[in-house]
DNA sequence: TCACACCTGAAAGATATTTTCGGCTCGGTG
DNA sequence: CACCGAGCCGAAAATATCTTTCAGGTGTGA
């Protein structure tokens, strides 16, 4: 049972300065009605209430102010010996702080750890740096990334992006090219129409993808992923499906570039600023999955009735290749 | 819809063990292991962990995340009420999130809640259904990656990612394994590694990673990047390797599945809420690709000597393919 | 259908927190 | 200078809370 503290004793004696009837310092009276214990605020209140308290609950409150997160992994008998007290005093200084008793003292304390550590951002604006602790690295590489899906998702035509999802929900035959990163981006969207039912094929190989790219005709979709906007190697056979009469659609990051003059339907993607530590190809990298996974939940939707089962389907295949 | 205080039945325990007074000084340390217990990344890891848990544990862990600081209002006892389980469920669900028990979890929820009192507001998402306008999907798609990078950020055990950085940076040779989705990751980090001048190899064929695992020794490094941690293809190779000596890393969404058994670094990846039209490899891959990209970054800080001209180099070799 | 593995919760066992109680110091007073 | 009283202080008892153990139930695979 919580009894109310209230009790009179409070008093404040200590040496000194004994103003203690004056009622005014009177306690701040917790257990009276609604009196919510201190969220963070409690720095401050210990400061207040430091004076008016007794040397041993000084040294307590003093431990409490000066190292909230080491106090929060104390035990009340631990917070006891640290400050060279009893138990009985480190409860009496959680009282006189407002709460009930050293248990609520310690989860505000807690909070105000774990406020204060997330109050230092670790600057993720800058750069990476040579320097950089590993934490600030992933720190920094998260926001970068984050920034970079936030910049593609507002920078997206959703008009071109619906007219790509159409073309590509009807299309007899889709290939996609891309070289280097790039060229796993196009593996990707392969990978994921394959499993909805879709005949697709990524080419890397320039020699190759051109050689595809003329058996491409009307009703057929051809994708080029490229960064620059002027890898010769995906514009070529992109222009080649392009003069095939197949529906023609470029991710880049250069809506201006070489590579849009054969395209139908232009999805741009977002070019993030690059350092010496963190290349280019990692943020457009991003920016192109994006597009792709929209583009490939566009096609699942308008699909759904044969998109649906050969999901499940692929799933259940694969439970097999689990080990237990 | 929490509310509801089952009231209680009282049940006095209690009686009896007068023992008390031991006042043992004892270490209240029970120093779990080599984790630390997450600050604030909690939401991450209960996101990361919930499909490996049981039902009872599942909803302990939702209550837990949907209303941190309502539960670190709880004792154990309350909050198994709360959510008609048992105190021994409440400690399991505590000790699988990595804290040493129920207390400590507490402690970290308090810390979740005042976090989120001074922060933002946290958006809540919901699930890509099949009529929604492309824009929308676009949105929901982007907002998704961004938690998952959120997440994985978060929960992301740096000094984990420290050895294994270590490790590569000093490898004589690096093998990197992983099949299906997570085998587009591999090629990443492997085509990365190989611009900054290090000797590393993707294997996505089973029969030749094994093959290759053979050669690896001490001083070699070898990682297997798969969601489920259970993707036997992918362990073999990396068990292989780690019985020849190799330092091997796991890159996974299951900390604690098979394939963590044969690694020495295990680096976390989270895993998002699925569905129909979001397959869970969507957000394993985003994942993933950014432990990758730390993992890069890291060993491009520790190798800056070599790893600085050689970005340069190859950045320099790729303007030649560009048309203009 | 049976056996097995594993989850689950009740209660016993261990810790931690709160309360009680008596000693002690300190300052005032005769 | 000795005595007295007030109230701080900590040791230990009492209580609340957390942790572990153990037996029963449930679903799964052979």
């Amino acid at each position: 049972m919580k009894e109310i503290f209230g009790q009179g004793s409070g008093r404040v004696s200590g040496r000194g300065s004994g103003r203690g009837s004056g009622h005014g310092s009177a306690a701040p009276r917790p257990a009276a009605g609604i009196a919510p214990p201190a969220p963070a605020a409690l720095a401050a209140k210990v400061r207040t209430l430091v004076p008016s308290m007794t040397r041993s609950m000084q040294r307590v409150a003093e431990a409490v102010a000066n190292d909230p997160a080491g106090c929060a992994a104390l035990t009340v008998t631990g917070l006891a010996e640290l400050t060279g007290t009893s138990e009985a005093t480190v409860v009496r200084t959680a009282r006189l702080l407002g709460y009930p008793g050293y248990r609520d003292l310690r989860l505000a304390l807690a909070g105000l750890a774990a406020q204060q550590q997330s109050g230092r951002a670790p600057a993720i604006t800058t750069d990476i740096a040579v320097d950089d602790p590993i934490a600030d690295v992933v720190a920094k590489l998260a926001h970068d990334e984050q920034q970079t899906l936030a910049d593609t998702a507002a920078g997206l035509d959703t008009v071109q992006l619906g007219a790509a999802v159409t073309a590509l929900a009807a299309a007899r035959r889709t290939d996609v090219y891309g070289v280097g990163a790039s060229g796993l981006v196009a593996q990707d969207l392969t990978q994921k129409l394959l499993r909805i039912g879709l005949m697709a094929h990524a080419h890397s190989d320039p020699h190759l993808a051109v050689t595809n790219a003329v058996q491409l005709r009307a009703g057929d979709v051809a994708i080029a992923i490229t960064h620059s906007g002027s890898t010769g190697d995906v514009i070529e056979p992109l222009r080649v499906a392009f003069e095939h009469g197949a529906t023609t659609v470029a991710i880049t990051g250069r809506p201006n570039g070489a590579v849009a003059q054969y395209a139908d339907h232009v999805l741009t993607t977002s070019t993030a600023r690059e350092s010496e530590l963190r290349p280019a190809a990692m943020s457009s990298r991003t920016s192109q999955l994006l597009v792709v996974d929209c583009l490939f939940v566009g096609v699942a939707q308008r699909t759904y009735e044969t998109a649906a089962p050969a999901l499940s389907a692929s799933y259940e295949a694969l439970a097999h290749r689990h080990r237990r």
